[in-house]
DNA sequence: TCCTGTGTACTGGTGTGATAGTACACCGAG
DNA sequence: CTCGGTGTACTATCACACCAGTACACAGGA
């Protein structure tokens, strides 16, 4: 599929995994219906414990996002665009509420503040188009 | 003093008060050569055991931010808020790419980014505004 | 039916944060 | 000097989150 997971970064890998699949639900990179690969398979893909994935799933299926289909595998609900855009949503709005929380109690004045946003939003767009094209190339996708 | 802590966040105590400590010296609050409040003192204000204020103390000696002053107490050393504010631009810089990284990832538009990010700062800076005005009234500080 | 693949449940190890208790070396005031 | 304050060190304990390993129950195809 399409992961990027950091064992050692500060969040666990089992949220990494369902915060990455409801923006890509958000992205319309999975739609409703569509199946999304086996705890094994994915565990194999990211060279990570089947249970971590499991655990990933089982909060998406209660965050009613995926659906399981018995002894056949998980699917993603076909409602699940709305709450993972609204999800998406709340998650940039709650980052970007905690780093202006930090800006502000230290001093940063606002032009400051749009200065780096700014800056740091043409970086990872252009990050984004060459990472694009890098895909296009070849059909390359995890 | 003016810590606000969060026993439940993600963050554990001893990070919350490091990050704290140096977003004040950043903002002037806390100037060099000023004394701050003792290991003891803190954890009694805070209801905090005093070994994890000891711990904050320790990472922000090794981060040549305090100074100790052997039988007296910690320091804010003259040097330290050139390395705090930097700290502190690298923390929100930090923060704010994670938060565009989310937004990007997911399909969130420039043109929607901004337009969130600008009421996320009109929001808390009117906080903020708030907050002095209350605090004016009355000579609090914790 | 048998086999393979699916999600799921249970158990245990590991690392980390927080707390408690105690003890030590140092400084300054009385 | 003595006493009360300071930071520091060390050990032990508890709780919790994360993860690995294994075994189980179910569905579908040969």
């Amino acid at each position: 599929m399409f992961f990027s997971i950091d064992p050692n970064g500060d969040v666990p890998i089992y949220e990494q995994i369902v915060r990455q699949i409801k923006l890509a639900v958000a992205d319309e990179v999975l739609v409703g219906g569509q199946m999304v690969a086996s705890v094994r398979q994915l565990a194999g893909e990211l060279a990570i414990n089947p249970n971590t994935i499991a655990r990933a799933y089982q909060q998406l299926q209660s965050d009613l996002v995926l659906e399981p289909l018995r002894g056949r595998g998980m699917v993603v609900r076909r409602d699940a665009i709305k709450r993972c855009t609204k999800a998406r949503n709340s998650i940039v709005a709650d980052g970007v509420s905690r780093a202006l929380a930090d800006a502000l109690a230290g001093g940063m004045s606002p032009d400051e503040l749009r200065e780096l946003f700014e800056a740091e939003l043409s970086r990872q767009s252009q990050l984004i188009q060459s990472n694009q094209a890098n895909a296009s190339e070849n059909g390359t996708s995890t």
